[in-house]
DNA sequence: TATGAATGAGAGTTCATTCAT
DNA sequence: GATGAATGAACTCTCATTCAT
């Protein structure tokens, strides 16, 4: 294996490596340098492939969130039911330690949060932040629907579902993030889960798994 | 005490300051000279009354969010029962063009924003959060509590319908500031309505306001 | 041989495009990866070509002044008499819009300036610079030598005249490339022609020429 | 004295220091850290005063410039008669080893070959160099109408005169800077003098100063 | 209390040059 | 002959902070 690499094998690890900076200083505080010497790089190389430091660290946040939504795309697959899936990206979306390997890491909200607060000053980020956004909401509506369809949830608005459960998981994980222990990743997936659970008609949560809290 | 009420307006000035600055420019991209330069000060004095940077940002942002609570506490007052009380509260925390005048300004979510980023890297700042977090989740519950004492509410756990109303106000606020357009001021506003008058058993919504969306 | 070829076209081709880049750019501004770019190759085949970027600048200048002088002496052969090869020399001199096509363009002009800046740091660059500048008093003093003896001009001391003229058309040329439009090209080549005219004793200004100034 | 100097006096040492290390170096480079070293101040410093390193370097000429015309205006008034003026200017405007004090000094030619590189790409020194060339020949044509008056000069178009000699003093000072020898200081003033004097219907040479070449 | 000259550490970025391919 | 990934040294410029006044 040279010491030159392909074009998009050095954009992919210098992504990463950026966000993996990010997610240990915050944003402010990340510098080329320490992407740099994180992929064992030159601070020239990254300015080689990323234009200007602002769209590293955005591409950086983008690809962090993109990742989020095909890592539990892929999980979806290997769920049953509507129920199941709806589950698992309940799951998914807590931050702290993960029951299984499928949950993001705490990473993927720190980014988050650093994005929300970027994205408004730099519409082309808050445009991916937004598409992004779109595609989560849809895919909780999908699941409502396909629910709906074999009589697994009862009648409700998919969309209406959709915005008020991923509110939900956005603002009850800034609380989980954020928080000094109230909140724990216990209380938040059991509150997801009861809400989806009432506004679809079903019970979601298996009985008794909250005192799993950390 | 005239030179002792100067240091403090001048403390107060400057937090004010900061807070414009914070809200124009974002967190990351605020200088100690444009705050200075916006209170007509040079930067040196602004470094007199604060001891860093750092320090000065942070007191600015949780400024901000006291600001918040207090002048929504003083919006209470003038609300007869439970139901307007929260429908106030609620109102208040809808970004975008307020109704009346005492609904918070986007001013203070793009600070929040901000304040979430930047809290967990600062320890102290992460728990003057987490006080005020918990302040305004009190007053919801303590809302909730005293309506259900004069039977306007139904019997449920206030401090659970604290939480998921505040979580649902975070994340949706999220959506309306960052957002394209799709979730707009109105859509928070009525889907916090409904959902905390769902989880209350009583309408909060009065009929037909949805159509004022912008 | 092609080969060999191959690669002096591609030496030219590299001095062309610098020249070209510097008198867009300046002297200063001038990156290998511009003058690459213009001849659509990269940065690495230039420093192929040229050991240094210090090397490439020098011998652009120096190929552009050569180019000059190349092009005024083939100009001379079409011209019948000493007073019309001294016309040709003055014209050919004169930044502006040309009369006809072998006046110099004002490029020549703003590469000499650079010429001049750069020549007094660089031994090599200045040793050719004048050398080329002999070259082309010699060539003045020539036609004068030429014009004395066929009668044509009257007695005076030709290196003196060639000193005199080609300093006098150095020194408009500098007003006309930066002045504010009040020393116009017509203006330059007028003083010119009278002034060679009165050293020689000869009238080489046609009358009412400098109407046509721009 | 303090470490702290008034805004006026720090801004003409470091344009004067600015001036010195572009006579040392050239233009291109001229480092900010070699303009504050000279100082003894930190780069920083020279920021402080000049917004752009751009800025600097173009007032620094200008300032150059400004200098030699002061100077030589001075020098003016010592000088009894037109012809002695006149004679004071020639002198005044010769590089390389002066005479008398009141002679320019290399470093006022230098920076005028980077003056010229450096005016066609910026359009506000070349304003200011237009302006300083227009008051240099006004002053040559001021001291020939003077003569002419007290009858010491010919007649002759003050104007023209003015033009002829300053081009002849630049284009000249040229070849003095960057020759090889062959065109010396003395070679300079005499031709100079004599162009003059032709011009003027005068002898402005001292008989046989020429020897005094270098 | 207030200024603003001054610093210095460090940031992002540039770019000539190298060299494996 | 030609590329372009990679470097590293240098540069300009930023800015929080200090401190004499």
């Amino acid at each position: 294996m040279s010491r030159t690499k392909t074009a998009d094998r050095r954009r992919q690890e210098i992504l990463e490596a950026a966000a993996a900076v990010i997610a240990e200083r915050g944003l402010c505080d990340t510098r080329i340098a320490d992407v740099a010497a994180r992929v064992g790089a030159s601070p020239g190389l990254v300015i080689y492939y990323f234009p200007t430091k602002e769209r590293l660290l955005a591409e950086a946040l983008g690809h962090e969130d993109q990742g989020f939504v095909d890592r539990v795309t892929a999980l979806l697959d290997g769920a049953s039911d509507a129920p199941a899936k709806l589950r698992v990206m309940i799951e998914a979306s807590c931050p702290g330690p993960a029951a299984e390997g499928g949950s993001p890491t705490d990473r993927d909200w720190v980014l988050w949060l650093d994005l929300w607060a970027r994205a408004r000053l730099d519409p082309e980020l808050a445009d991916e932040r937004s598409r992004l956004d779109r595609v989560w909401r849809e895919a909780i509506a999908d699941v409502v629907r396909q629910g709906q369809e074999t009589g697994e949830f009862g009648p409700a608005d998919p969309d209406r579902v959709a915005l008020h459960l991923s509110a939900l998981i956005d603002g009850l994980a800034i609380q989980v993030m954020l928080g000094d222990g109230e909140v724990t990743r216990a209380v938040m997936r059991d509150m997801c889960l009861d809400v989806a659970g009432e506004q679809l008609g079903v019970a979601l949560r298996p009985r008794e798994t909250s005192k799993k809290s950390r």
